[in-house]
DNA sequence: TAGATTGTTAATCGATTAACAATC
DNA sequence: TAGATTGTTAATCGATTAACAATC
């Protein structure tokens, strides 16, 4: 146990698409899968996909290939989706509702237990049965009630400081939408999702696609 | 002109960043950069800027470093942000309208021009100036209106239909947030924000932290 | 001119792919 | 048993970092 694997980036980011396919394959009541069959729905190689999953066990039986139900729950228990977690909404505005609706509806697993904002228009609201609260609460609030995840939906301007507050509180890690790029301490987990980087991406690729098209 | 550099993925994630930095730079009034300065407040190394930079152009000058006037402006024209783009949204739900408002408010040069939903409840509706139309439209619009991205905000099960449309209509990329890997051709630009996936990720960063600190 | 910093080549590192022995 | 497919090692590929000559 003293031996950490230490996971690359890359694999990190392919285990929830891993997790999404193998989902696909029990909705539709498969019962097998081989790492070549995996590899034509995903589009990873065969190869990727059987030393990704040997990164954390050896799932499968040789001459056979996967058990569908059985690499579906490791992977879910690999992820950390075997258990619940409590999270917090900071930010109520357009995107903030938006993801506490997704959560809400989606996200079983994730539990929104608070909201928070600090436009005193919008406290005191109620969304999905859960109060919006003062900022000015959400500290104590998240140590109180043993918040693990923190998600921030307010501007760039505010990120940081309530990321500091969030991890001031005791939460385990935080997902941020603010468009800044949030330092907190190594033991708290960061995940951001930059939309303007997305998109700029996107504008990016028209842009080379056309001109591949020109040289034509 | 013939050879073309072919960008890496790693780059087109990076260049974003770059743009975000140079930003707040101008904001501050700050007139020259170094990679090495550069390099502190991003966190890559100079190393990795300057080549990253040098696979699109000579933007320096030896002895000095960049001014950020000039290569914000650069990195702009790399992005294809020196130009605006029409839009339309399909799938008004709540992250429909949340990328809507924020498409709105924050992202000049990509202009939302048409919504579009299939809830007869909200066709008719107006959201910052534009009307909600019919899916039925759709295809029509988009080739009527020379639109350039589609960005689809409808539930799985229908996002590879819009998707097809949106392409035949004639645009030239698609901003996809449906938790689904679309096929488009290869002349189409893609970018997905697989919010799931996202979350998923944070949760086993969780637990790799927590298991970490128990080893201790 | 001397110092600084780029542009670029070469070295290193890590991630992906190929190959194949183990084995069900 | 024979065929299939994993687990795993070795080879390849690509991306990052280091180093330094060019030059402002």
């Amino acid at each position: 146990m003293s031996n950490k694997p230490k996971v690359s980036n890359a694999i990190i980011r392919r285990l929830p698409r891993y997790r999404r396919y193998l989902g696909h394959l029990q909705t539709r009541g498969v019962r097998k899968v081989s790492s070549n069959e995996l590899s034509e729905m995903i589009g990873y190689t065969a190869s990727q996909i059987r030393q990704d999953l040997n990164t954390f066990g050896e799932f499968g039986q040789q001459g056979y290939g996967y058990e569908v139900d059985k690499l579906y729950k490791e992977i879910n228990k690999i992820l950390g989706l075997d258990r619940e977690y409590k999270t917090v909404v900071v930010g109520v505005g357009n995107l903030g509702q938006a993801i506490t609706n997704y959560t809400y509806y989606y996200k079983i697993g994730f539990n929104i237990m608070g909201l928070f904002d600090i436009n005193p228009k919008i406290i005191g609201n109620w969304i999905n049965d859960v109060e919006v609260m003062d900022c000015a609460e959400l500290e104590e609030y998240v140590r109180r009630e043993n918040i693990d995840i923190g998600i921030i939906c307010v501007n760039r301007e505010n990120a940081q400081d309530v990321a500091d507050k969030l991890v001031a509180g005791g939460v385990r890690g935080i997902w941020n939408f603010a468009p800044i790029d949030l330092v907190v301490p190594s033991d708290v987990a960061l995940e951001s999702v930059h939309l303007s980087d997305s998109l700029h991406a996107l504008s990016f690729m028209i842009k080379s696609k056309s001109e591949q098209a020109a040289e034509k």
